[in-house]
DNA sequence: ATTACTAAAATACGAGTAG
DNA sequence: TCTACTCGTATTTTAGTAA
């Protein structure tokens, strides 16, 4: 999805192309995007190709709509701008450290998410992973948690199964950046997974049991 | 402005640099964009030269920030998307049709406003306004879009002189598609232009004096 | 008037690599 | 490590133009 078919879907959504079929012409097209006739037309048909749009030739005029994905395309798009201006709430979570099985390290390892992290956080994460156990009224916290969108991690497959899809919110443990990971087909838990770029038992010389705060961006 | 310039920007504000400087290698950046370690620089580079980043090389590590200017540039988009998902609201206009002095034509004929008016309405106006005086309840209504903030039309010099900067809105009359063009730099005023595609005059049938119902988009 | 093809020019991209 | 240069290649853009 290339950025500037986004700008064109987006100048078709604003011509009321989300709710109805609108026609303009192809030149037209070209100077609102500011391109010419040719490269307009070369959009529509791009988008076409990738089903974000569908076209009607009614009676020699032409019309456009966009289709169910292209409209997905375009809210994920609002989604990423809400983020950015709509004060970025924080939540505090407090838990107690738990020994993981050790399968935690054996996921991170894997490609499908360590690239999904990479470019979704920004970060590649350490290999290995925190359990973070809550109770009381930090269990409401993270029921907020389940209900919020938070940064989709799609699911992958890769050596003849399948790894499934989480959602994650960027956090901070004593002032050091991790990100809270929770399984999307998941029962219900009272515990999270965290992972950072450090390591940070060492980095926070942290043990089984030990009590953690952690301030999670919704 | 390009499109892939505006992802860019988007995924650093989306990192924090809205508020405060954040810091990424160019290869965690190129990941970020799907594009290389090479082209995510150059991006930066881009970004700095036309001063919508601002960066800090501190103790080895680089920093970047958006600047207003940048900030700016995403305000405008995420203001798209808001237009385009949330409900444009409707507003009910009635007035009496006026006669002009024929200065709207002189107006509509000028490249920088048709230029203006066909990329940001998507149809290049009819050479010709018609005026719609308001009155009563309806003033308050031409309050609320001289609040609101529209489609900006900015002004522009031509043959010597300065023609002013608008906005205007979206409507429809009888169902026909036109815009009501509100001047920036305009005392108070109980009248508004309205242009349309076609001549409103005779595809509507009207003449001076009538009552005419507007429906504006906000 | 329109859309969209082809071919050439302009631009972006990433590999290799210096600093 | 890191950023960012050059340069060959790939992609995109537009002019010209057919339909």
């Amino acid at each position: 999805m290339k950025p500037y078919h986004i700008t064109a879907l987006k100048h078709i959504a604003m011509l009321g192309g989300v709710r109805e079929y609108v026609s303009f012409s192809s030149a037209t097209f070209g100077s609102m995007l500011g391109v010419s006739q040719q490269s307009a037309s070369k959009r529509l048909l791009d988008l076409i190709r990738d089903g974000l749009i569908s076209r009607n030739i009614v009676a020699r005029r032409e019309q456009v709509k966009l289709t169910t994905k292209g409209v997905e395309v375009l809210r994920r798009e609002f989604a990423d701008y809400k983020i950015i201006f709509e004060a970025a709430k924080e939540l505090t979570l407090t838990g107690v450290l738990m020994s993981g099985l050790g399968e935690g390290a054996f996921y991170m390892r894997q490609r499908g998410y360590k690239e999904q992290f990479a470019r979704k956080l920004g970060y590649e994460p350490y290999e290995g992973t925190l359990n973070l156990r809550c109770s009381g009224k930090d269990l409401a916290n993270l029921e907020v948690l389940r209900q919020a969108e938070g940064i989709q991690i799609d699911e992958f497959r890769s050596g003849g199964r399948m790894f499934g899809g989480a959602k994650c919110f960027r956090a901070k443990m004593a002032n050091v950046e991790c990100a809270v990971i929770i399984p999307l087909r998941s029962h219900y838990s009272d515990t999270v997974e965290l992972i950072s770029k450090f390591n940070l038992r060492t980095r926070l010389g942290l043990s089984d049991g030990d009590s953690v705060e952690l301030s999670v961006l919704l």
